[in-house]
DNA sequence: AAACCTTTGAAGACA
DNA sequence: TGTCTTCAAAGGTTT
């Protein structure tokens, strides 16, 4: 966890070119919020969840007609979604991470895995072994509180496979990505209307009973039939990570083959009424799916669902080849990771770069334990299955293509220098510390330090204390092997000392500030303070591409 | 505006 | 079978 930094801000902001934290005031005040909230984290999620039971107190059909069902293009919608992006923001503020790139969607509707809930209510054991999965921050409840808020009665939605998400917002994130957006605790919007604000985490909610239980007291038999107000801010068992457009799903869902099985995967919890309205954008069975996306969608990512966002494109053919819709990849478990922890990344320092996150996460995603990864993994494979069976017909090789092709000669004909000239900067601005963790190249790193290999606790938070040999490893940048040359020479030069780093020079496995390569301890900011000196001084030249 | 960058993993293509 | 390629997310950067 985040540790007072004791003075150190100035240490850590004498490289603040290239990893910096935001300035030190910032960076202290976030620390100490976050020390604080560790402490209060319990207190803000039940409040959360209280928060949320309160506004389902109101029977099922009082709460349909009451509460506006939201819709991306209503102001209910736009009400709910700043309503919990605050939520999210307060949340975070209470300790958890904070990104600047997840407005706090409030979407988040999940078909089923499989039926989580058992005839009384409850969770069934497998859901929420699963949802432990994909919410390891969270309790899940024993009992089934976490039916989806809008759907007012699940039994007749039955079949309706209900994803609808922010583009960009994982199933993960909702509690665990938040945005950055400086907050206020004392200044809730206004449009909140809050009738009481949570003492510590500022959330609007009203008094209610289940405020005793701390998490999702709502008993079974209330379950399914009060709508959660967190419903899409609340994970769905087997929720799958396909994003959406934020304008919503305006393609249809091609193959959703409903078999037997596929019956008892996807279950009824889902509401329609967050489907826009689109005559072309259903299904038959309107059902939209967060990994159904057109190519003019991702282009339009406020969501114009006017048939004139797709006539944009010149040929018919090449028109019709853009209403295709797209059904996208399941994610693996490293984008899982990635779309969990990115958030935290970027809310722990001043990194925006994506290509630079990437690079710490796959830093982190070596030094996460096996047990760690494993969640991911069988996320994955969870994820998989249930995409294959949303989509049998469906293949990987559908998706060829539907890139712009990236030139060829990107990887194949460019010479080092190019590499090295494209991503010096990129290094120099944000990857330096970063590199010197372990390993030279993550990539390189991958194959050493497998996620099934124990010996990635290398870089482990487990063993924050890099030793003199690990810091005066020589680390190459290369971050990716080159195609022909990367096997041999990537692996050699990653741990053995016979291939001669690409980095100029040597960097202290500490130069990187320990929260970018895990959660920081005490020992991390130790560490950072001992060897400050050394990346203070350092004239970071580096070589990201292999030069063979 | 679109591609690039960057990561790991899965899957398909190809030799 | 082994290797290579593509895509999945993401958003700043580059072209």
């Amino acid at each position: 966890m985040p540790q007072l930094n004791g003075g150190g801000g100035d240490d850590l902001g004498a490289n603040d070119e290239m990893i910096s934290f935001k300035d030190e005031g910032e960076q202290e005040e976030k620390i100490s919020e976050n020390v604080s909230a560790e402490r209060d984290l319990d207190d803000v999620k039940s409040s959360l969840v209280n928060e949320s039971e309160n506004n389902s107190s109101s029977s099922d059909s009082e709460q349909t007609e009451r509460r506006p069902q939201p819709r991306p293009d209503t102001e209910s919608y736009e009400k709910a979604r700043e309503y919990f992006s605050e939520a999210l923001r307060r949340q975070q503020d209470g300790g958890f991470f904070k990104s600047p790139h997840y407005p706090g969607y409030p979407f988040l509707m999940i078909p089923d895995l499989a039926s989580p809930y058992l005839s009384n209510g409850a969770l069934s054991p497998s859901a929420r072994t699963y949802l432990q999965m994909k919410w390891p921050l969270l309790d899940v409840p024993s009992s089934a509180a976490l039916k989806d808020s809008r759907s007012p009665t699940p039994g007749h939605l039955s079949n309706k496979v209900p994803v609808v998400q922010h583009a960009h917002m994982h199933p993960l994130t909702p509690l665990i990505t938040y945005s950055n957006d400086h907050f206020s605790p004392t200044t809730p919007p206004a449009h909140l209307s809050p009738e009481i604000l949570d003492p510590k985490t500022g959330i609007p909610r009203t008094p209610h009973p289940s405020e005793l239980s701390p998490y999702y007291p709502l008993s079974p038999g209330a379950v399914g039939q009060i709508p959660h107000p967190l419903g899409w801010l609340v994970p769905q068992q087997g929720q799958p990570m396909y994003s959406i457009p934020p304008g919503g799903f305006r393609h249809p869902y091609p193959a959703l083959a409903m078999n037997a099985s596929m019956s008892s995967l996807v279950s009824s919890r889902f509401s329609p009424h967050v489907v826009p309205h689109h005559p072309h954008g259903l299904h038959q069975t309107g059902i939209p799916h967060p990994a159904i996306v057109s190519p003019a969608i991702k282009q339009e990512p406020n969501g114009d669902l006017s048939p004139a966002a797709h006539t944009k494109s010149p040929g018919p053919a090449k028109k019709e080849d853009e209403k295709k819709p797209h059904i996208k990849k399941p994610l693996n478990a490293f984008m899982l990771y990635m779309k969990e922890m990115r958030a935290k990344v970027v809310a722990e320092c001043t990194l925006k770069e994506s290509a630079a996150i990437n690079q710490i996460l796959g830093r982190r995603w070596h030094s996460l334990s096996r047990e760690e990864q494993a969640k991911y993994y069988e996320l994955a494979r969870k994820e998989r299955q249930l995409h294959s069976q949303l989509y049998p017909g469906w293949s990987a090789r559908d998706n060829y293509g539907k890139r712009k092709k990236r030139k060829r000669d990107n990887k194949a004909d460019s010479t080092a220098e190019d590499f090295s000239a494209r991503n010096k900067k990129p290094c120099v601005q944000y990857l330096p510390q970063e590199k010197m963790i372990d390993s030279p190249a993550s990539s390189h790193g991958s194959m050493l330090d497998s996620p099934a290999t124990p010996s990635a606790a290398l870089a482990s938070p487990a063993a924050p204390a890099p030793t003199h040999s690990e810091q005066a490893q020589p680390l190459s940048l290369t971050t990716k092997p080159e195609p022909s040359s990367s096997s041999s020479s990537s692996s050699t030069s990653s741990s053995s000392s016979s291939t001669p780093p690409l980095l100029s020079r040597p960097i202290p496995f500490t130069s990187l500030h320990p929260s970018l390569l895990s959660p920081p301890s005490p020992f991390h900011q130790a560490a950072l303070h001992s060897h400050h000196a050394l990346f203070q001084s350092q004239p970071l030249s580096l070589v990201t591409k292999s030069a063979d």
